[in-house]
DNA sequence: GCGACCTGTAAGCGGTAACTTACGTGTTCG
DNA sequence: CGAACACGTAAGTTACCGCTTACAGGTCGC
């Protein structure tokens, strides 16, 4: 139910809202399981969960820290997603010619 | 269960990828629904339904053509959902800087 | 006008993601 | 060595999304 195939799927993967504020938080440095669940309304073992789904995508790297875990984002993974979203953009709207009334009256 | 608010959540509304290959058909030129189901995996109401979430987003307009109804994408705003997205990926990635393993030790 | 067509909508079902609670593991400090 | 802390994982529940199968509403040809 959480394991499945994430990493084919960066749509899924960013979907998530709870997701893209582990990543916000994330940008602005590294932090761990407990500091992420403070700032956020969902429980510590949900945040947990989230991060192991990141961490399999490789977006996220963690590092025993004595008792504490740190995660930290990887910025060059994180942009390869960001260029896999991109790809669906360019198709669209690469493709996307201006059309008038006219040219549409083609299909009628 | 269809008609929820994702016109304040562009990630779940391009977060499907029948929705996504929706798009990408209509950015090829206007269509009808016959000719979006024929080359997808799923029933023709799945895709009217789909095509219900775009038109209420506003991605798509639809326009009777005699008994059929031709579907055509709107460029510009589509390109605000993108712009819409690429809010998080400034927020993420922006940011972003590069952390040493000297910098990261502040925080154990 | 009647039957064939294209489409939108209703109702309902199945799958699955996200969450919570409960528990197990490893580490630090007295 | 034992208690407290930080975290990961398992099990189970809930909610919702996407899909299919019907059915209803207009539009064109005979």
């Amino acid at each position: 139910m959480f394991v499945t195939a994430y990493q084919s799927d960066a749509w899924a993967l960013l979907g998530d809202a709870s997701r893209r504020a582990i990543i916000e938080q994330l940008s602005l440095g590294p932090c761990t399981v407990a500091d992420l669940a403070e700032d956020m309304p969902i429980s510590r073992p949900a945040v947990s969960q989230h991060l192991k789904v990141l961490r399999e995508a490789g977006i996220v790297r963690d590092e025993p820290r004595g008792r504490h875990r740190v995660y930290s984002l990887d910025g060059a993974r994180l942009d390869r997603y960001r260029r896999e979203l991109d790809q669906f953009w360019s198709d669209a709207l690469g493709n996307l010619t201006p059309r008038t009334d006219e040219e549409q009256k083609e299909i009628g």
